[in-house]
DNA sequence: ATGACCGATGATATAACATAACATCAGTAT
DNA sequence: ATACTGATGTTATGTTATATCATCGGTCAT
């Protein structure tokens, strides 16, 4: 039932597990200050540990940072690479990982001008949720 | 020559003014505390000061931020109501302004899925100019 | 005019986010 | 045992952003 029995999970070390497992426990974006809050229990007391960790599992595609919010969230899939987007509540901050078609991806950075060579794209759609919508106000 | 000629220039205040020649005059993204070493000459000499400005800047379109540098740049085209993605060389930050034709705004406010109803869209394309492109070295 | 009011700006202080630089430790090759 | 190496711990600092309160300048009722 847990990540470390899916057969795509790579070795990670013991900051990484307790980092990655902080995020999927949250359930929402996180910055580094307040996972560094929630794994101090766990030995993790120093600023650069987080970003250290936060930054390989990023290179491993499992964690993802909202730009738009200097916060991470972990991969809504395991691990995704690049091609995805990102749906977030302005409101409640709730977050909502969306692949992203090939046909999209590629519509995306077809939209990069003939000097720039696209590589990445970032994705970030904010509005409101259900949940946090006017009509559903009391 | 300046810009008060403009036609569709809304009234700035002074402080509004001077932060949107420095962005328009610098040609290249800046930070807040960037902008803020600019205009100090101009007399403006705190932090608070310079994100007031840049959010009126914001609010009528005229500075867009990017936020996967934290910088701010003057909009491309003098303003614009959200319709733009960003392309961003990662070597130099060269940034280009690109408008959004009305079916790609629709196709990427369509990826959102249906619990959250999406109101605004933040595209950045990172790459390499082809100044810093590898075939261009030496 | 006077003073109440109000929105804009100035100024101080601090919060929040991120990284540079160096120390220490554990594993392994010799 | 020793030297090397990569990961982790630690200190210090740099960078980005905002909360809060003070002050100023114009509007308007008296
Ligand atoms: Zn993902
Ligand atoms: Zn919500
Ligand atoms: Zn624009
Ligand atoms: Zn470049």
């Amino acid at each position: 039932m847990n990540a470390a029995h899916h057969h795509d999970a790579p070795k990670l070390s013991r900051n990484q597990s307790e980092i990655l497992s902080c995020l999927r426990n949250s359930g929402e974006p996180l910055s580094a200050y307040a996972i560094l809050d929630r794994v101090r229990k766990s030995g993790i007391s120093h600023p650069p540990t987080v970003y250290r960790a936060l930054n390989d599992l990023m290179k491993k595609g499992m964690v993802h940072r909202l730009e738009s919010r200097s916060a991470f969230v972990a991969c809504g899939h395991g691990a995704c690479d690049g091609k995805f987007a990102f749906a977030i509540c302005r409101a409640c901050d709730k977050v909502v990982e969306i692949l992203l078609a090939d046909k999209d991806q590629a519509l995306l950075l077809g939209l990069a001008p003939d000097e720039i060579s696209p590589e990445q794209v970032t994705v970030e759609i904010a509005g409101l949720c259900n949940d946090c919508h006017p009509s559903r106000l009391a």
